[in-house]
DNA sequence: GGGAATTACTTTCATTATGCAAGCAATCGA
DNA sequence: TCGATTGCTTGCATAATGAAAGTAATTCCC
């Protein structure tokens, strides 16, 4: 199949990621696990975007439903709990770095730096590996602590 | 920049796309446009999700402040509207491809043909290309028609 | 060992969004 | 000119959301 092949995209369906995700934050949860290294209930709170604590635990609940993410107790600290992404959760990475390079693009309020705006548009593929390699780093440190 | 150098992505704010697109309808309408070829308020409606009216018409209207799509009177029936996409709605389809992507891979009961989800996988970017493509074609008859 | 602090929720209740049904205005075809 | 089509808007019942307060389990500190 060449790209000149009129190849007819007609059935894609979505609904299945929009049952999921199709509200406000669970994107943001997912983006503020893998970008501020966010893997407790505390610290989604204590993060920018103020989300009720009803909220976030309803949230929370859905996407380890439907695992997207994990929950297990802290080995060190009872009172806490970790939250980490699955594999399934890790592969939104590309669709979560296109909604931000969109966000960077048109926006022009955004905060996204240059730098990283250039390379989201030039190296894109890269940026996915990277991302993942630098979450499942950060993982490992704070499970293994 | 190489693909070792370690690379901190850490602001990343995706709290515009979320803003205009979070939630179940909008991306759906686009997605809509994009597969379905849908331009008309009835075409939207008779799709199959099942969207109230009134859903339909505030999701519009902000689509259309947002500047993610157009809205023209059919040159051909003054009691239509003719709805659009412009480039910065166009510029999602990679996003959305992805979510597709995510959807198909994860969905047991998903009906995206194993054909495409290969092509998806193997051929990303010529994805995108064809999908604009097949729509700008569309678009270019459906208005001059 | 006991009281205060921390953490992760849960509950309550007011506000907001959603969804169905019906209505309305402009346009068109006969 | 009259009914049908199209693209909305309105009213109202129900569901989701959000702020504040409460609760239970654990840990820290003396």
């Amino acid at each position: 199949m060449t790209k000149n092949t009129t190849y007819k995209m007609t059935v894609c369906p979505m609904t299945y990621v929009l049952e999921i995700l199709g509200d406000k934050w669970s994107f943001l949860i997912i983006r503020d696990m893998l970008f501020k290294g966010c893997c407790q209930y505390k610290q989604f709170i204590e993060s920018d975007e103020g989300m009720a604590t009803n909220i976030l635990a309803n949230r929370l609940k859905k996407l380890t439903q439907h695992d997207l993410i994990t929950q297990c107790k802290d080995p060190n600290n009872g009172r806490q709990k970790l939250y980490h992404l699955t594999t399934k959760g890790l592969d939104l990475v590309p669709a979560i770095l296109h909604l931000i390079k969109w966000s960077g693009k048109h926006d022009s309020e955004t905060l996204l730096s240059e730098k990283i705006m250039h390379y989201l548009e030039h190296r894109f593929d890269d940026a996915v590996d990277i991302v993942k390699q630098e979450y499942r780093q950060k993982c490992h440190v704070e499970t293994v602590n």
